[in-house]
This record gives C-alpha cells, sequence and structure tokens, in this order.
DNA sequence: GTATTATTGTAACAAAATGAGACAATAATA
DNA sequence: TATTATTGTCTCATTTTGTTACAATAATAC
C-alpha cells in the first residue's frame, strides 16, 4: 500500500461514539504473570489491545469478538472491572498519530479524535494455547511480565494496575487459577501463579494443606520430570471452567 | 405549566451520547437497609436516581452532581461498581412515556430515546442528614428496604442486586459501616449494619471481639437510652469519613 | 431502698484455621 | 547403592473463631 492509496478509516455509522474498552489479558508462563501489549506502527506507543462497540452489539459480546480476533480463542474467561471515564484520558493528538502512521485518511472531526470513555475488561488464558495476532494498526503483539512493562500510552498503566488489584481481590473468589493453568498442573505450579498474582511469597505446606482443604482439587497421576526427585501428582480443579463461568454468571444475573 | 406550553428538551449538543449512568444510594434507617427509589410522573414507573455525562465533565463528577442534586449532599462516599451494556436493556418507548406525561415536546430522533450504556455507582449516605428531593420529571424519590422494592423499570432490578453484591463483598475491606452510620454509634448498630448487607445473623460477641480486634473503633462515653438495662458505649472509626475516601482513591489511582 | 429485667462487656474454654518446622518417600543421578 | 532435590504429610505451636457463661449496670417495679 502506498502513500497516494489511503485507507479507508472506520464508519462512525457503524460505531457507538465516545465508547471504547481495554483489555489487559493475563497469562501465566509457567513463571511469570504476564499481559499482552500491542506496539503501534511506527509511534513507539504501546498499548492495550482495545477496540470500539458497534451499534447494535452488546458491550460484552464486542469485548468477546475482540479477544478472539487477538487471540483466536473463544470462551475466554472474561470480567469486567473498571468503567475509565476522566476527561484527561482523551488525548486525540495520540490517535491521530496512530491513523496517520498507518496511512489512513484523515479527516479533522473524525470521530476517534472525540472524547472516549472505556470500559476496561481482564482476561485470563492459558499462554500455551495462543499465538497473538496483531492487527492492522499494530507492529506487534507481545506479552510482557507484569513488573516489566513498556511505558504505556494514555492512562493505560493505571488500568493496568486497577487490574491487578481487582484480580487479587478476586483470586480466592473465582478460582483464578483455573483460567491460567493448562487443565492438570502441579501443586507447585498453582502456588507460583498465587504467588506472583499477590507479589509474595507463599509457604509451601499451608498453601497445600488449604488448597487440598477446599475440596476442589482432583489428584491425578504423577508428573515425571525427569528431575532427581519424587514426581509430583498432577490436579485439575473439580468443576470445569464453562461451569464454573456459568456459576458466575447466575450469580451476577440471579 | 399548560398541555399548549411544552417543556424544552435537554440538547444533545451538551451531552456524551448513549451513556448514562444510575446510582444505588444505600442509607441505614437504624433497623432496615435502604435505597433511594424515584417514581416519573403519572407513568407507575420506579426508577434508579439517574443522569447524563455533560461533554466537558469527568464521569465521576457527573455522578456526584447528580447526588448533591438529589440529596444535598457533598463528598458522598461513591463507588462504581459495574457498567451495564446490553442490548436489551434499552427500551426507548419508555423514556418517550416518561417524556411526554412530563409534558416537553417530542421529536422521533430524540437522543434520549438511543440506545444507552450506563455506568452504575453505589453511594452509602448517613440516612438521617439527607432530606431526598424528587427532580422535575419525578413525582417523588423515597427510601425503600432492599426487600421491599417495587417493581422497578428496565434492568434497574439487576442493577440494585449487582450493588448489593459489591458491597456485600467490599463490607471488611472498604469500612461500608463508616457510611452508613452517624459519627458515632453502639456496637449493636454496627452489628445490624453488617446483618442487613449480608443478609444473616450474626453472633454477639464473636462480632464485638473482632471489630475490637480490628483496632479501628475508638470508644467514647456511654449512651444512656432511658432503657432498664446497662448502657452501650458509644464508638466512632478511627480514621476519619473523608481521610478514608482519600485513601481508597489513592489506592486506585497509584 | 431493694429486687427485677434486659442488655452489655468480657472472660473462659472448645474447635478450627494457620504458621513453622520436621521427616519420610521417592525419582533420577553419581 | 549412596546422594540429591523435591514432594506429601505429620506434628506441635499460635492465632482466630465458635460457644457458653457470667458479672456489671441502667431503668423500673415494688
Amino acid at each position: 500500500m502506498t502513500r497516494n492509496n489511503k485507507k479507508k478509516l472506520l464508519d462512525s455509522k457503524d460505531y457507538i461514539p465516545h465508547l471504547a474498552y481495554d483489555s489487559v489479558i493475563f497469562g501465566f508462563n509457567g513463571t511469570q504473570l504476564k499481559i499482552l501489549i500491542l506496539e503501534y506502527h511506527n509511534t513507539e506507543f504501546f498499548a492495550l489491545p482495545g477496540g470500539f462497540v458497534k451499534r447494535g452489539e452488546n458491550l460484552d459480546d464486542a469485548v468477546k469478538r475482540g479477544l478472539k480476533e487477538r487471540t483466536g480463542l473463544d470462551h475466554i474467561y472474561l470480567e469486567q472491572f473498571h468503567t475509565f471515564g476522566s476527561l484527561s484520558r482523551s488525548q486525540p493528538e495520540i490517535m491521530r498519530k496512530i491513523l496517520k502512521e498507518n496511512d489512513f485518511e484523515l479527516k479533522d472531526d473524525y470521530w476517534m479524535f472525540d472524547r472516549f470513555i472505556s470500559v476496561a475488561y481482564y482476561a485470563l488464558i492459558n499462554y500455551d494455547e495462543v499465538e497473538p495476532k496483531p492487527d492492522e494498526l499494530s507492529d506487534s503483539i507481545n506479552w510482557y511480565a507484569i513488573d516489566e512493562l513498556p511505558p504505556l500510552m494514555m492512562d493505560h498503566r493505571k488500568i493496568v494496575e486497577k487490574a491487578l488489584q481487582v484480580l487479587r481481590d478476586n483470586l480466592e473468589r473465582k478460582l483464578v487459577g483455573m483460567n491460567l493453568l493448562p487443565p492438570k498442573f502441579t501443586m507447585k505450579q498453582l502456588q507460583q501463579v498465587y504467588e506472583c498474582i499477590l507479589g509474595e511469597k507463599l509457604r509451601r505446606t499451608t498453601f497445600q494443606r488449604r488448597l487440598l482443604g477446599k475440596n476442589i482439587l482432583e489428584r491425578h497421576e504423577k508428573l515425571f520430570q525427569g528431575k532427581a526427585h519424587k514426581a509430583p501428582y498432577l490436579y485439575s480443579f473439580k468443576v470445569s471452567n464453562s461451569e464454573r463461568q456459568k456459576e458466575d454468571k447466575e450469580l451476577i444475573h440471579k
């Protein structure tokens, strides 16, 4: 595509103006808690994956659509956690630069340059199942450990921090581990998820006793890792992922 | 005002389209947990107090403005808890009826008949300090006990239930009691707030020991109620209301 | 005055949950 | 066969919570 053949902008008629969403997509690589960050072409702007809501589309569905496009995954564990609506968060010059560097034809009154209120969601996905795909506007989409994030544009840093705070609060109640780990995992892996999210070390024996005491884990065969020590058992959550999500929904809409 | 002299509609130029807020305003009358519900003129529509966001206004400020108008109170404890964005929640015929019964001139393409996404907040206020005022559109605004609500319009019932669910989750962490009680209160009053929110009875001695153990209460003089038994002490929260809110804000925005 | 009544504050003991350390079991390796 | 690192579990101490008991006390009845 050449500079003379500009790309067509998204039509304002198709989208709800002033409303966007941003998603904090968490994954666990076995050691670190990471999130997906994209970088826009030629701008050095790092940002959370986000998008807009179509006029005939449920808010939740818009977010699911965006996640599907970026990760290829359906049925992702998703939770809305805050809506960011301050005036100061809108910076039209940033959006202008992004579109310009992506060879879009620009109009001064284009709807994307308006003020936006953004509904933020976090998603929990199985790191290994995903091959993130950059979209049309972005150079790359990559995993970044939560304590090694690049400088993020606009208020995206605040959004990530709020997501982490809510994730922590939900750690026990929502069985967060289930959505960040493969179906079968060792007790050590589960503990590492907890430690990454809480940002502190936990006592091994207490953790094991407490988790087993909850009666939510099923024990399976041992995992022989080829290491010179006793092999750990594999565990899975008793309630399946999808059932658990259904329960949460029922709680919400009851 | 006569039928010939129709009222002027709010101008779409002043407000962000498709975006509204609703507020679940909790108060405690000493026995029951209540919320403020308004009834629109001549419609039998019961609804949560809500409003719209001005184009040059922070989302949070819009909600504070609405609360101030309805309760006369500044510096209310306020927490955003969910954004409702499903397609099915929008019912333009309801808004049409409300405006019609209030003698507004109607236009078919009026912005208020569009789809709305609503950001929901809950507020905690001291029941006794407030004299709720109906606005232009509503006959009345009254306290209703949470288990004796009238049928609410649109999805407002769901909004209330979600508010209660979040309030429960926040009960310990956010010192909810502080904002629902007068500055000085008895242990029994505090326990009643907890019981109303949780919807279950608590054991008196355990509750007292646990709350005193937290070291957040200050003991003051006794309250002589003229009853034939030992007079209870009055307590207050050690951290003042406003300081506590500041802490929460810092947590959020840090 | 004195006994009665209802409620409050706290102590005392039991039960449950958690902290901290010890130790046997066990895969691979030397 | 001994060694090594890690895992699963046990034990005992500590803390928290559940439960019961009981003394203190403000008003009232007598």
